[in-house]
DNA sequence: TACGGAGTTGCGCATATTGCAACAAGATCA
DNA sequence: TGATCTTGTTGCAATATGCGCAACTCCGTA
């Protein structure tokens, strides 16, 4: 709606790669080079991009000020994190905190395990909705309407031979997700990587975040993973307790 | 230089305290909430800003994403971290990473300590230069030139007591942690926090960073903090030597 | 049913934004 | 050393863009 305002955003998204110089920006905007230096240099004013030391555009303390607080923010976030380090560190495996969001899920919080690998995922960011462990454990546990909705966002891009790649199948495996209480994720995103998710309830009992442990199938398989699922399952109940709620699994 | 974008920029500053109404952020602006509506309707399309349960703007999960990815990009906190957090573990005091950006310290890490206390420190944020432990001893190792230009930022506000609020006053307590080798904090923000801080090298043996150990005065006099320093200071040269420092103490 | 508050849309006007062209400041190279 | 190229910055005139207005919808409340 705002052209200008867009672009400014489009900046960001473009610096956030990689430092760049003022003629690409302008480039990559398609617009002249003194329109781009206009909007840099007020988005530089309010810390949202810096000048690096060889003079080329990156992203803003501003913006880490701002993504820390918006972090601080997100209440569940501050109730759930001692649960999930305690996991990560008894375990070793990475954990994730998802919530639903919209029509979508997003990380929330992420505890490396120990030996850390690069994982797509990161706090902020959308969950893939057909192949994370948390997506589907969230998605599984909503009511018939919310649950199209967030199928609908579903991009079904294949990742691997494992990957959901139509609706039906993942339907079929959010049905089974609730059947047995948890979700997994067989290498369907990375074939190297797989991962069980339990749901969170809120005080009302709604499944509103998932909790997911991830691992290098060459450290831990799945099978060694549903091993744990019942501790999982109780630090997940812990966080839903923290959130208020009083019942237990139906 | 843009109107548009510094609107777009002072609207995320203004829904970051707390969620608002659009005729807030209009009156705000002094602005018509139609245009203020347009401006909120871009940032939201890029995830800058998000509606909340009750309708109301609060920062978007973009910003957290964008946030992290910067965090992720600034070099020197990934090698610094498993330092800082060992530091912390062994002493159970909050610690900082600060970082020489332009003319202001940045704080680039933090790592709390056990019963972690609300401190005003945030990861993005910029150090107090009159009284932040990091802030003094990376000012008191600079070049003369650019020591003035970082003082020039200083605010002087007092706070508490000790409070350095002269240019003088502050000058001579830099040339002395110059001499000692650390700088020290006596509850010149918080008059019930004390802190020592140490300096950090980069390749070139420039003082780029400081490590900060803060503690409240009931868990740790600035006495028993000084008798730490040693290991404060062989943590810090640790980091100076991942970013390449191959020399010495001079 | 009428009322008031909050958000949204279409439209004409004018202001803020744009592209240009000229300039400044480094690099790079002969 | 001087010439040439690259990159960033400023002044200005034209107009596209963002602006306020007013009318409308949608709620909740009396």
């Amino acid at each position: 709606m705002s052209q200008t305002v867009a672009r400014a955003i489009d900046i960001i998204g473009f610096v956030a790669h990689q430092p760049r110089p003022l003629n690409d920006v302008a480039e990559h905007l398609g617009v002249h080079k003194s329109t781009a230096l206009r909007i840099l240099q007020t988005l530089e004013g309010g810390g949202f991009v810096r000048k690096d030391a060889g003079g080329h555009y990156v992203m803003g303390f501003q913006l880490i000020a701002y993504g820390q607080l918006a972090l601080d923010q997100v209440e569940a976030r501050s109730l759930a994190h001692p649960v999930l380090q305690e996991l990560a560190e008894r375990h070793g495996h990475t954990v994730h905190l998802g919530e639903l969001v919209g029509d979508h899920i997003v990380y929330i919080d992420k505890v490396d395990g120990r030996g850390s690998v690069a994982m797509g995922s990161r706090i902020g960011l959308r969950a893939q909705t057909h192949t994370a462990g948390v997506a589907k454990v969230i998605t599984a546990y909503q009511a018939p309407a919310i649950r199209e909705r967030i199928l609908d966002q579903a991009t079904f891009e294949r990742f691997t031979d494992t990957t959901h790649t139509s609706r039906e199948s993942l339907v079929a495996d959010l049905n089974q997700t609730r059947a047995r209480g948890w979700a997994e994720d067989d290498g369907e995103h990375e074939d190297y990587i797989n991962c069980v998710a339990v749901p969170v309830r809120d005080a009302r009992g709604k499944v509103t975040h998932g909790v997911s442990v991830t691992a290098l199938t060459a450290v831990a398989s799945l099978a060694e993973l549903r091993n744990h699922v019942d501790e999982f399952r109780s630090a997940a109940q812990q966080i839903s307790a923290e959130l208020g709620w009083k019942g237990h699994t139906p």
